[in-house]
DNA sequence: AATGAATGAGCGTTCATTCAT
DNA sequence: GATGAATGAACGCTCATTCAT
């Protein structure tokens, strides 16, 4: 249903977007009704189901959103870097930064991880994501700059390691410092140019 | 208020929390309800309440076994071990393997992780497993096998990538095989015996 | 939450406010659920928790309104005369008046004293009545109208021996008439005017 | 269904009826389970079903025994006592002490008035009182020591004071003492002797 | 006699959603 | 566009009562 919104119109939408998304972060979906955003926003009821579907719909927009700009901001960083060890470090950078300028997301993704009605959402940008890395990863391992593996578990290996890393240090007031992300991409990287010894560990 | 239950009435508890456990791993915590755990084990709902205080009480529990059990798989996997890379290695190892016949606990600890009211016993687990890790970390780093790096950040990345692998492969029909253990063995501990190159992404 | 009103919320809030207050009396506070007095009203639940934060609350209004109520009664019919012994015959005739015209009021305020959650509330207004009361005789035993005696111990007694009558007579069909409310006056006046023979009995 | 107890039943039957008794005074009628009078004798709560019907009616015992005391008590102070004045006197000295004694009763009776399966017990035992303090009151009316008056609205006057002294003061730690009962009697005395007055306030 | 376990109707309350104004 | 009011299914939980052992 294409409605065209008037710029007051517009900027009520994006009220509700960013006060709903703050509060799933803070209290969880199911504990935050569309009393409450509304309440908060200060507007009637009526005014939520005239911009959104339902608070199912309006969830997905959240994290449509968030994962978009998140993607936006990595490209951003990316550029156009050739090398696709040098992608992949400013990759993992770029969307560190971008995650501690936007903190809720995390909440907001891990919501997503939890619900039957949005995890596939959640799964397809996170496809994306990892498409996007398997490929630098692939190029690498053509290029002979990384060693053999299979790109695809290597790219959710280093997404999950950055998402643990952004959730637990970002998640605590004051531990989030530059070494982490130094420690982030030297962790990742280390773990992608050495996959070629598989299931080895003791090798010096 | 200790309740001693007869063997029956043990039984029965087990039952529940099974049930319990695995309703929420597929469906999430709120939108299972007491009245459908019942319904499943095929009793009354009163029965519920002799057994549990209270659903939030219950979920607790659930985790709290989840998280007991997968630490034991863990220890029993790591046994006496003494080489502290290999006992990463062997940690790593036994958690896949446990997680692998117990794939709904990776959805019971992700659902914990978004409610205030078990985010704590969540988090409370991980650090345990975060510090027992970084103690290994510390250990290799005192007797020079692994470089030098802040044991605690490395030892998040290590449990963010395993669970991510864990998580992704284990969720997908077929996808999973011994391959993804061995990459995600090679790939923690070439990020952890990588990280003496800090920041640093272009070194051959 | 300050809650505006339109004047047929208003009325509804009214509506429920007596329904409940004569359901309360006639049936008991735990013996009356909210789906009764929705369904007398002809409305839907949530209605109720639209107007009303629980149904413990909604009681407390009943009483707090009941109390006022009878309060505005008595003063109103006291009015300004000045001697003290008539203040008190005209207190306890305007109290008789105004029970007999709201005889649901005396239960409501039984309800009240069975309940810890209530009590204090009830206990509250009728020290209030039994202050305003002592008060009266106070000024009637320093002006010599009235014997010596403790004026609180009386006041109590008087608003035992109306309330009594109230409950009494005014609960059963056709057993009240005006001379009850005389004898009340007369009783109570005769108590009063008699205390300084404490403990006597026999004496003429 | 006459049941013979053996005298460990009999004992048990009453531990029963004194905890459940407490607890109903305490905490209400509604507000008190069968569960917690079972858990606080300590037995299971097949005992309880195996002495009494329902909680109903173990509710109307406890209200039965407790009148049936507090007329025992009476009867007893009053003795053989032929002037019916002082019969009164002694009844009204005698239902306070017992009171005093056994202060659960009251709240036991105020319970009572607020229910419907209750209330007709407890009605039925205070007309027994009334109508024995009417007969002493038509006794002193007969004989020219108590003026003319309606002897059924004079005891009610009478029981009501009684009572809300009772309950006001025996309520309030440390606030009973001799002297109220004194002003109980004095009160109750000096309105019925009183009540040829009618409606005469002014009097000297 | 006594127990622990079980029942299930009913309770107070919440909340996404709809709708008359 | 916007509001306050209304809906009612569903929820977590309680409890008098029953029953197999």
């Amino acid at each position: 249903m294409e409605r065209r919104l008037t710029s007051r119109g517009a900027e009520r939408r994006r009220q509700l977007l960013a006060t709903a998304g703050r509060r799933f972060a803070e209290h969880g979906y199911h504990t935050t009704s569309v009393a409450e955003i509304v309440h908060e926003v200060g507007v009637g009821k009526g005014v939520f189901y005239w911009y959104f579907e339902s608070k199912e719909q309006l969830f997905l927009e959240v994290l449509a959103q968030a994962q978009a700009e998140l993607r936006r901001a990595q490209e951003a960083e990316v550029g156009d870097e050739v090398d696709p060890v040098r992608r992949i470090e400013r990759g993992i950078r770029g969307a560190l930064t971008w995650l501690e300028a936007n903190r809720d997301v995390l909440a907001v993704f891990q919501l997503a991880a939890t619900d039957v009605r949005f995890v596939g959402a959640l799964r397809a940008g996170e496809e994306i994501m990892a498409a996007e890395l398997a490929g630098h990863l692939k190029d690498g391992i053509v290029s002979g700059r990384i060693p053999d593996g299979d790109p695809l578990v290597l790219a959710h290996a280093v997404l999950g390691a950055v998402e643990a890393l952004a959730h637990t240090f970002l998640g605590r007031e004051g531990a989030w410092d530059e070494g982490v992300a130094d420690t982030a991409v030297a962790f990742c990287l280390g773990g992608i140019l050495a996959t070629r010894r598989r299931g080895a560990s003791g090798s010096s």
